[in-house]
DNA sequence: TCGGTCACATACACAGTGTATGTAGCTAGA
DNA sequence: TCTAGCTACATACACTGTGTATGTGACCGA
């Protein structure tokens, strides 16, 4: 139980490290089907083996690697919403980091494209429950509780309805070419403001 | 070039059909990666061999059945929609028989599931393009013309929005029990209204 | 120093796709 | 009517990729 750790666990901290970087650039490359666990392996200068010792499989592989996208999103987002205490200025400033992010090409290939391809769209929403899914229900109902929004269906629906929204922003950006993508970034910025005035309380 | 067919070319058609139906309905309860082409060579009551003797491999037997899937629901929405001469009343229609078409769970789990994760993102959207799409150009389109919509963004981009949305309300009624669907239905067709009427002109 | 465990490597089993080849029955032309 | 050729499959095989069972050396605590 000691915090100091030995070479062992270093090392295979390490490896298993760069399994997940590598599996990142690869899967992100050249898609989850198009890619074998011998590449990962092979990329990070181990076999197989230290894969499946590491990683349940190939989904488990993959699910950790989307884990940590959304992770990282997630806390983008979180942090650019924080500076307006304003649950609608928020919820915009919000909005806008994740169109960002959704312009990295990594995250978005990743998590909108690949993502329910590789696990299945049940099993994806599982994962995206516990990031994206979460924080945009945490956004809705800080608007619900201020008054912005309606709560005349319930939450469950909106937050799926809301969530959809967005990722078919993201999938718009990640397939989009880098140089229409300020373009269209820009009007489905529009497009999901206006909607969503159209629902807005009063 | 004459019109008779002979008996070689009516066992051949009739083989075929029974490999799209079989097909049809192993996808759409095991799903794509679920079903081997000897299930479905097995249902049919041949070898494998006569599946890639019709068909390219497993994606194109997928592709066939996809679209014969979307081929009948658009003609149903096109015909719901014709009863009304009004653009805006004809959508409206449509929208109704599209979330309709959706609580089959057939095409539910075939188009909306399926789809994406068999075919990928891009070739499964390059199917759609020829049907629902396309349905839904027209729509807006008509829409457009009549000045019930602003042409503010670029039409692919309209359209785009559109689609993502009903893809929602579609994935979202295939997801949920049986028992629940009228309600989710008419919540997302509550939600999809009122946002289009945010989009709406005026 | 010695037994155990960790972090992998190696070897193998198996499913599933795709492809190359074989074959029986039909059909068109002489 | 005979036959050459094509159609509609069946059969056999190669190959890729996953997963699993087993082997092994390095480390680490007692």
């Amino acid at each position: 139980m000691s915090g100091v750790k030995g070479r062992r666990e270093q090392y295979s901290e390490a490896t298993k490290a760069a399994l997940l970087e590598e599996a990142t650039a690869l899967f992100a490359e050249h898609g989850y089907a198009g890619t074998s666990l011998e590449q990962v392996a092979a990329a990070s200068q181990v076999t197989r083996g230290a894969v499946y010792h590491h990683f349940a499989g190939k989904q488990a592989l993959f699910e950790a690697v989307l884990e940590a996208q959304e992770k990282r999103a997630m806390e983008e987002v979180a942090s650019a919403a924080a500076s307006k205490t304003d649950p609608w200025e928020a919820a915009i400033l919000g909005l806008d980091a994740f169109l960002d992010k959704c312009c990295d090409p990594t995250y978005g290939r990743l998590v909108w494209q690949e993502g329910p391809t590789a696990l299945g769209w049940h099993r994806w929403r599982e994962c995206e429950q516990k990031y994206a899914y979460g924080v945009v229900e945490h956004f809705l109902r800080s608007l619900i509780e201020a008054g912005y929004w309606p709560a005349t269906e319930s939450l469950d629906t909106t937050v799926r309805f809301a969530f959809w929204m967005l990722g078919g922003a993201g999938m718009a950006l990640t397939e989009t070419p880098e140089a229409d993508r300020p373009r269209v970034r820009n009007e489905w910025s529009q497009l999901i403001r206006r909607s969503i005035g159209g629902l807005r309380s009063q």
